[in-house]
DNA sequence: ACATAACGTGTTAACGATAACATACATGGA
DNA sequence: TCCATGTATGTTATCGTTAACACGTTATGT
């Protein structure tokens, strides 16, 4: 008993063949319920493990879903991977899960990584990407599902919505509640590409109505911290005082500017109004509550578990990729005048 | 080129035998520069992607590291496994990460998971599991590290720290200020095992300073949410009005109480202190920041991927378990007089 | 009752890489 | 000069499982 016992040993332990005992073990197979509970009966007392690494390799199925996000630490993105995950765990599918730090230099790195492991799909955060990693997911002739954007050349399938117009939503939103001077806190634009559509939306949004759009407070490197927030809003406050209202990134970054303007004895909305992005929990716990775009992460993880799940199954070929978009939906609350 | 090119395919065009391949693409190979060098050229026209899956059943060795973390959007958890990730990179390792959600029958159904894929060493959150966990954790023959407690029985090796002894410090520091009518707020202890471990805390350090530590509010199943938090505050204001200061499981659910001490126009501390576990940013952005005990999740990820580097690079059998105590810190803020 | 199908199990070979050993050639010290 | 040593590469067998096929036995239909 000093090496791991091996379906040989459960099989000579058993009294059958080895094909037998792998029989056991798998759901589809023909066998006698008689002869399956034996052999796991065997099996356990043996200590015995499944070895999915041989059987992956010999069935050639990894039951891997690689999935790339910005940072664990999100709970957006946690959102989406959790109900990816409870979609796919039914249909035998384990997520493999990498983060890319919000860099697309890394990305690329961890797509060549996670390749390497023989994943059945891929599911990446984001539709901006390297030249290399698009490459190399083009290659890999598995399903690409790209999540949380609506890129303009999709490498594959897109459960995602567009940033872009999600800024126009609220940036309707305050213009019809009398906001004009509207200011935007985000990160540097040339990491978070996501950050980037948002401010970019910001700005053709504010244009289209005639507003300035120049308003805009960059605070370091994605994701935004409430403390950056908190930052950029102290900027604001001294540089730009006469800004009626301010739309942060994401919700985070919209709390830290809430602080920032309770420590000043600065009332919300009534002297100023603050927006956010995400619906994350505390934009609906804060006092005031704060209005946010809801882009409802969850629902994206399960379309896009149950599109991969779809793929596999059917040996039917698609008739191309598949584009489901999600409409962002705003949450109007106390910290614009709203609710 | 229908199907995925091999080492045989490159070998192939490269003129070598697939062994010679194999060592291109290993850094401990012996190899002359220019072989391995224009083998990676010839891999990379065909658009050979290395097997991990080969490698590993031939080498016995899967570069997998498997880690369980009670829930994936948790910024303290995500913050240990950050830090061991960046650990275990430069050792060739990968982290594959599950999550229990709070739940041991889960967490035993993970393990098994895990362990199939043959991982060369487990960190597990938490010091508590089911018999059949513990049995398979043992069998497996691997290093095993409990993390974010210090469990009366490890498993094996544990990087972590005393959640009771945290409370004990809180109620100290409480105390210390002259407040004596002390509450808990926390989830139903019968999942969240380190939360009943730090009522259980606060339970014994109140009792071991004569006061009474009957003001207990429970709320749901944890993760104690923001507005959960809210929502016990709101029970304990009313049930017990007179009670001074209160300490929640955790930063979020402290921060929820606050909101609504906000909501009611009840000033804290003024009115009442309040004190949170974790450290997480908001307790430091929030008016006012909230004192809070810092259990240094980095740290102890780094701690683990050491451990676990060294475990797996020296042959040498350790003399034994390692066990490695991280101190908790008491961060005191506005939220309890402090600061 | 007989052909046929369905079921349960066994045999053989293979998935794609690498450990272990073998071999060819170059280098160098005596 | 000759053998020891090192370096670069090739050969063979194998990791633990499962696909594919074969085979004997037991239902099923007519």
């Amino acid at each position: 008993m000093s090496t791991k016992p091996t379906m040989k040993e459960v099989a000579a332990a058993a009294g059958v063949s080895v094909m037998t005992v792998s029989r056991a073990f798998r759901s589809d197979a023909s066998i006698s319920d008689d002869t399956r509970e034996r052999i796991r009966n065997v099996a356990d007392e043996l200590g015995y493990v499944f070895d999915a690494v041989a059987s992956n390799l010999r069935s050639q199925r990894s039951g891997f879903v690689a999935v790339t996000i910005p940072s664990i630490n999100n709970a957006n993105f946690a959102d989406t991977v959790a109900a990816l995950s409870g979609r796919l765990d039914p249909a035998g599918l384990q997520v493999l899960l990498g983060r890319t730090n919000y860099d697309m230099a890394e990305e690329e790195r961890l797509i060549g990584q996670l390749l390497r492991r023989q994943p059945e799909a891929l599911v990446i955060t984001g539709g901006h990407h390297t030249e290399r990693a698009r490459r190399m997911m083009q290659n890999a002739a598995i399903p690409v599902i790209e999540t949380w954007d609506l890129p303009q050349e999709p490498l594959g399938n897109v459960v995602g919505f567009s940033n872009a117009d999600a800024m126009r939503v609220m940036v309707a939103h305050l213009s019809a509640r009398g906001y004009r001077k509207i200011a935007f806190i985000g990160g540097d634009s040339s990491f978070d590409t996501r950050g980037a559509d948002r401010r970019r939306g910001f700005v053709t949004a504010m244009q289209d109505r005639g507003l300035d759009p120049s308003r805009l407070i960059t605070v370091g490197r994605p994701p935004v911290s409430m403390r950056e927030g908190a930052a950029a809003m102290a900027i604001l406050l001294d540089t730009l005082p006469d800004t009626e209202a301010v739309i942060a990134v994401a919700d985070p970054a919209a709390f830290g500017a809430l602080t920032e303007c309770h420590r000043r004895g600065i009332r919300v909305p009534d002297d100023i109004a603050i927006a956010g992005f995400g619906n994350f929990e505390i934009s609906g716990v804060s006092v005031p509550a704060l209005t946010t775009i809801d882009p409802f992460p969850a629902r994206m993880g399960e379309q896009a578990g149950e599109l991969i799940a779809g793929l596999l199954r059917g040996k039917v070929t698609k008739n191309g990729p598949t584009l489901i978009e999600i409409e962002p939906q705003l949450v109007a609350r106390a910290s614009t005048g709203a609710g």
